[in-house]
DNA sequence: GTTGGCAGTCGGTAGAATCGAGTGCTAACA
DNA sequence: TGTTAGCACTCGATTCTACCGACTGCCAAC
């Protein structure tokens, strides 16, 4: 599995001079819109400098050699590299929602409804909708939530599931096939014993479990065991996709289509992407940055959500690595806060 | 929503006479081998009956004028139509799986564990790997399933979980949120009238709610009223997609890639899609047959699982209208067939 | 009814010519 | 020294032409 190579390439501090750096801008600005490389007198033009177009080429023989810029072919013009992106980001000032979209996202948390998982899958509707690039919402694993109930139901006399209601609201089923027959008033007892046992702790609690042999002592240890087993690649965490679509949109070429899609199957790999960039302090992640192959036509955006201050989930948007920045960046940093504010702390699960 | 239109075209059972038919079979055999037009020199050559390409190409004139075969342009050879297609797999002998792949799939089934949900999801994932198709697993509702157990617990004064579990094994939770402060003796209270009320009853159960307003009796209520209202558009249906990268694998155009994606986006449409087949007692649709637009390009190949002799949910395969028909319904129907097994009747929820 | 032969159609490809956007370089200029 | 106009040059994209070849439809002969 291939993971992060060069993130290391934090960007180097000593800025660009100005003009280089309104050049590179324009020249950023301009490909994004046009998804054409642009040349020099496109930018010259663009821009306020009072240059002619042959100054800006010398700027950007500079711009090439310093890997801002690359030229398809002599006598094209120029196109980003994902570090003229990454410079563009870094001095991007923060943009705001259009204000018919603030509305929407304002309309939108005042009126869902439901279960979190709903929320949240309908939150990554929703970002698709703001941006029209593929979204990713990520909701926290319960491996740090304390268990507020456990109970035990029998389905048949060999067959129990064992129901485990998190503090966060989440609920997990496991089921568990017993080796001999089991009465609904062991399946009582077992229930209770496990309730003493488990309430009001974590899935990372050790806990003591009875070692007699009898069928009551045998389910409970069963049960611990089955629940404390979780996934433990993941936390857990759940993960919504909205409008994979748009991937076919964005790409051209059905090979990258296919690529981009292909990685998004995978929702353990697309948790990790987010979170990997979340770690690294990163709000953005542009092309190779992002340590999947597959994915280097394409720039993610992430935005944290927290609960009591603590990391319990993000927003992620998808798009080619020329996507609109500035207003995904504003439509996830909203978003985010608004789910933030929805489960941040006073309100809650609802 | 666009619904299925022209469905009522059963094949008419008046066949073509023997030449025609072979003729037709080799036609649509080699263009999904080839995916070009097909010429009659071509079909003279694969077929064994000893005519030459000038009789085929008489023959084709009639199979297009009856609407089996087109021609592209003029000077190209011919392809099937959806009508061609459908002939074709109406006289199609039902073909095994290769030994390699009912392997892969005895192998599979002997292996899964994990929820109901777990396995679904990864025979979702079987499916594409048999076929290279994209493959759709819907799972049952539970809304005939009877209640083993409710329970409601505090997530906080205001805030509580109602967490039902079905004879079917599967588990729903549900948020209530109290208009006044609530203690853990009246929620252990309601929990118990809670049971009392609902065990043994369906969904679709009409209990008799108390009708007094104190706070256990208003828990109760919102929380029968909350649980009666389980999304009444579906049964609860749970589809698992996998592949849908595949879709760019199938399809060259990134514009059909993208129709066909943004359908398979909508996951209450891909269910209705399968089970109107099912309905129509299909076990494959072909372009125009599944109703949708723009799935024109698309052929579906369902096949029905059942419990106890009951429907209760069906696996399918997405493909190119040209896809290796016989090959696919042998995946589909084996890999039915084995889940059929397993959740049938005496081997249970596992 | 079947077949070989043949003229005709038309998409696809290859090559040549052309266009034009954009470059790098250089010499002149402030 | 930095800037600029001018200019030759490069090279992808577009257009055109010619041509090939895969088919067909038709017809006359078998």
């Amino acid at each position: 599995m291939a993971r992060r190579a060069n993130t290391t390439t934090k960007p180097s501090p000593q800025d660009l001079d100005a003009r280089k750096a309104t050049i590179l801008e324009a020249e950023v600005v301009e490909h994004i819109k046009t998804a054409q490389p642009v040349g020099s007198s496109s930018v010259a033009a663009t821009v306020d400098l009072a240059v002619s177009p042959a100054t800006v080429r010398a700027e950007m023989v500079t711009l090439e050699r310093e890997g801002y810029l690359v030229q398809p072919h002599t006598s094209a013009g120029r196109v980003p590299t994902d570090k003229g992106y990454r410079y563009f980001v870094d001095h991007l000032k923060s943009g705001v929602l259009g204000s018919a979209q603030q509305h929407q996202v304002k309309e939108f948390f005042a009126n869902v409804r439901g279960e979190v998982e709903d929320v949240l899958e309908q939150t990554s509707t929703l970002l698709t909708q703001l941006t029209s690039y593929t979204s990713v919402v990520v909701g926290a694993g319960h491996s740090h939530s304390s268990i507020l109930s456990v109970q035990l139901v029998n389905l048949d006399a060999r067959h129990q599931l064992l129901v485990s209601v998190f503090s966060d609201g989440s609920v997990v089923k496991h089921s568990i096939i017993a080796s001999f027959d089991v009465t609904h008033e062991e399946v009582a007892e077992a229930s209770k014993q496990l309730n003493a046992l488990l309430i009001n702790t974590t899935l990372e609690t050790r806990v003591q479990v009875p070692s007699r042999s009898d069928h009551v002592a045998t389910l409970v240890r069963e049960a611990v065991s089955v629940l404390h087993a979780e996934k433990p690649t993941t936390d857990g965490e759940q993960v919504f996709i909205g409008g994979s679509s748009r991937v076919a949109e964005v790409f051209q070429g059905v090979e990258t289509v296919r690529k981009v899609l292909s990685i998004l199957e995978q929702e353990l790999l697309v948790v990790s992407l987010v979170l990997d960039i979340l770690d690294h302090g990163l709000s953005v992640a542009i092309g190779s940055e992002n340590g999947y192959e597959p994915l280097s036509a394409c720039a993610v955006i992430v935005a944290q959500v927290t609960i009591d201050g603590e990391p319990a989930g993000a927003v992620g948007l998808l798009g080619p690595t020329r996507m609109k920045y500035r207003e995904a960046l504003a439509a996830a940093q909203v978003v985010s806060e608004h789910l933030t504010r929805r489960f941040g702390g006073d309100e809650s699960h609802a």
